[in-house]
RNA sequence: GUCCCCGUCGUCUAGGGGUCUAGGACACCGGGUUUUCAUCCCGGCAACAGGGGUUCGAAUCCCCUCGGGGAUGCCA
C-alpha cells in the first residue's frame, strides 16, 4: 500500500491541508505504507521554494514524516512536477497520437468572450475538436499558440468507489466538456498529470480534500485513455470556519506555522486534527498518537465538513501542556519566558522546573508562562490594575499592614510560609476572601496565580519581605522594614 | 444554472430500525474542593433541518423540499 501527500508550494501549510496530511501519515503509520510527498509546483508563477521548504519544516513539526519526497528521494523520483515535464510530454504525445487529446487554437480572450455571456452554464464549445490539418496550420500561421483539450467521450459513465463517500457515480457528459491538460506554453495542468502521477508512483490509496472529488472522473478518463492503473479514493470533507465557509485566515489562524509561533503543541494540534471528523469508541479525545494511529479508520471518517473549533484546540493544548513532563516542558518554555522578558538562563535549573510544574497548570499555550513567571522571577511584581485596586482598599490596606509588622517582628526564613496566612487571619480578623485575595495580591502582585502556600517557598522569604515592604510603603506610608 | 457531496446539542461527535425520556467532549451556567482564577469533581442548559412515505415501531431505510459546501480556471 502507497499513500502520498501532494501539496501545492503556493504558501505556508493551512490546517486544511495539514489535515489531509495527518491522515495520510495515520493511514501509512496504521497499515505500514509508504508515504510519498509530491510537491504540485506546476502553477510556476504562484510555487516558491520558500514555500517547499516551509511545508517540510510545518509537517517535521507535527511529527509527520515521509518515506519518499524531493528533499530525501526514492525509488519513483522526480518527486517534484516541475520537474518531471518529459514524462508528461511523452503522454501528451501519446493523447494527442490515439486522438484523446487535441490541440485548442481558442484564446483565452475568445474563451471569456463567450463565458462573458453566460458564466453559469459554460461549456466548452469543442470548436477545435475536429480541425483538420490544414486549418490547423492556418490558425498556426496566425501566431496562435495552441493548448491541448482531453476529449471527454460521449455519455460515459465514471464511478468512484470512495472510501469515504461510498459510491459517487458520475456522467462524463456534465463534467463540463472537452477540458485542457496542458496550456499554451506547454505546462500541463493539475488535473492531468496528477492521475499520471499517482499511476507512475504506483499510488494505491489517493486521501485528499473532497474539493477533488468533482475532478476525480477527469482524472479517471485520462487514465483509460492512457491505459494507466486508477487507484482507490478517499475524499475528506473540507474543513470549515465557524460561519461555514471554507476554513481561511480570516476565521482565526490557519496556518501550521502561526500555531507553532503562538505556542501551541504539536501533539496537541495533531491530536485535535485527528479527532475532527472522527471519534474513538470510548468517547477519549485526547489520545497518544500510537493509541490513534491504533484506532484509525477511515471509514469512520464523517463524512460532513466539520468546524473547526478554535476554542477546543487551545483546551486541548492546555491538557497536553499540564500533561507534559515538567523538564521536557521547561525546555519548550525557554524562548516563551524569554520573549517575556526574562532571562531563564539566570535561573537554577532545579528552580526553574520546580515553577514550571506549578506554572504549567496555569497555561493554555505555551507563552502564558510569560503572565504568571514575574510572580516567581520578578523581585517585587508592579500589581497589576485588579491587585493595585485591592491594595489599595481599606481591607487591602489592612493586611498589607499587617504582614508588615509581622515581616519585621516573628517572621523568618523557616516559618514564614506556614504561619503567614494564619498570623494575619488572626491580627485582621479577616478570613476566606477577604483574606486571601490581599495576601495574593501582596505577595504576587496579582488577583491570580496557583495557591499561595506552594507558591510562597519558591518565591523565598528574602523576597516576600522585599514586596511586603514595598507595598507599604506604596499602600500604607513611608516606614520601612 | 448544471453536476457532485453533506445535514444529531452553539461546536466536535456517539448512535446504522425497538435497549434513545438520544450518550460523551468543548463552550456556557450553577455547586463543591469550607481562598479568587485555573486545575480537579459534581450537576445543569442544549440537537435528530422540514414534509411525506415504508414499518407494529424511524434519529436510523426511501422520496421530495429546504439549508450548507464543493466543482464548473490556460489554479491546485
Amino acid at each position: 500500500m502507497r499513500v502520498r501527500f501532494a501539496p501545492s508550494p503556493t504558501g505556508y501549510l493551512h490546517v486544511g491541508n495539514a489535515r489531509t496530511a495527518v491522515i495520510n501519515f495515520l493511514v501509512a503509520r496504521k497499515f505500514g505504507a509508504s508515504l510519498v510527498l509530491r510537491i504540485e509546483d506546476t502553477d510556476m508563477e504562484r510555487s516558491t521554494r520558500e514555500s517547499e521548504e516551509s511545508i517540510y519544516r510545518d509537517l517535521a513539526w507535527l511529527g509527520i514524516r515521509w518515506d519518499e519526497g524531493p528533499d530525501i528521494g526514492g525509488a519513483f523520483a522526480p518527486y517534484r512536477q516541475s520537474e518531471r515535464f518529459d514524462t508528461y510530454r511523452s503522454y501528451t504525445e501519446r493523447l494527442l497520437a490515439s486522438g484523446h487529446a487535441y490541440p485548442c487554437y481558442c484564446t483565452k480572450e475568445e474563451l471569456d468572450a463567450v463565458k462573458a455571456g453566460d458564466a453559469d452554464s459554460y461549456v466548452y464549445s469543442g470548436k477545435c475538436r475536429d480541425l483538420d490539418e490544414t486549418a490547423r496550420r492556418a490558425l498556426e500561421a496566425e501566431g496562435r499558440r495552441p493548448t491541448v483539450r482531453f476529449r471527454v467521450p460521449d455519455g460515459e459513465s465514471i464511478v468512484v468507489d470512495d472510501r469515504i463517500k461510498g459510491r459517487v457515480e458520475f456522467n462524463s457528459n456534465n463534467i463540463g466538456g472537452d477540458f485542457i491538460i496542458v496550456r499554451s506554453d506547454g505546462v500541463p495542468v493539475f488535473n492531468y498529470i496528477v492521475i499520471i502521477d499517482d499511476a507512475l508512483m504506483e499510488i494505491s490509496l489517493v486521501i485528499r480534500g473532497d474539493d477533488h472529488l468533482s475532478n476525480t472522473p477527469k482524472q479517471i478518463l485520462v487514465a483509460r485513455a492512457l491505459g494507466l492503473a486508477v487507484p482507490e479514493y478517499a475524499h475528506l470533507p473540507l474543513i470549515m470556519g465557524p460561519d461555514r465557509s471554507k476554513l481561511s485566515k480570516r476565521h482565526g489562524i490557519t496556518s501550521v506555522s502561526s500555531y507553532r509561533d503562538e505556542g501551541y503543541l504539536p501533539e496537541a494540534l495533531m491530536n485535535y486534527m485527528a479527532m475532527l471528523g472522527w471519534a474513538l469508541d470510548s468517547g477519549d479525545e485526547i489520545v497518544p498518537l500510537e493509541d490513534i494511529i491504533r484506532h484509525f479508520d477511515l471509514e469512520n471518517l464523517s463524512k460532513s465538513a466539520p468546524v473547526f473549533d478554535f476554542q477546543k484546540l487551545k483546551w486541548m493544548n492546555g491538557a497536553y501542556i499540564r500533561d507534559y513532563a515538567v523538564p521536557a516542558l521547561t525546555d519548550l518554555l525557554l524562548p516563551h519566558l524569554e520573549a517575556a522578558g526574562y532571562d531563564p538562563g539566570n535561573v537554577d535549573r532545579e528552580h526553574l522546573e520546580k515553577i514550571v510544574a506549578i506554572l504549567k497548570n496555569y497555561c493554555e499555550i505555551l507563552p502564558d508562562i510569560g503572565r504568571f513567571a514575574g510572580i516567581f522571577l520578578d523581585e517585587v511584581p508592579e500589581p497589576d490594575a485588579e491587585a493595585d485596586a485591592m491594595l489599595g482598599s481599606p481591607e487591602g490596606r489592612a493586611v498589607v499592614q499587617a504582614a508588615f509588622d509581622l515581616f519585621r517582628t516573628e517572621l523568618n526564613a523557616n516559618n514564614f510560609s506556614t504561619i503567614l496566612v494564619q498570623r494575619v487571619k488572626e491580627t485582621t480578623s479577616l478570613k476566606g476572601r477577604h483574606l486571601f485575595m490581599p495576601l495574593r495580591a501582596l505577595i504576587t502582585g496579582r488577583q491570580k496565580g496557583p495557591e499561595l502556600d506552594q507558591s510562597m517557598p519558591l518565591i523565598g522569604f528574602d523576597r516576600c519581605a522585599k514586596r511586603v515592604a514595598h507595598y507599604h510603603d506604596r499602600y500604607c506610608g513611608t516606614e520601612t522594614l
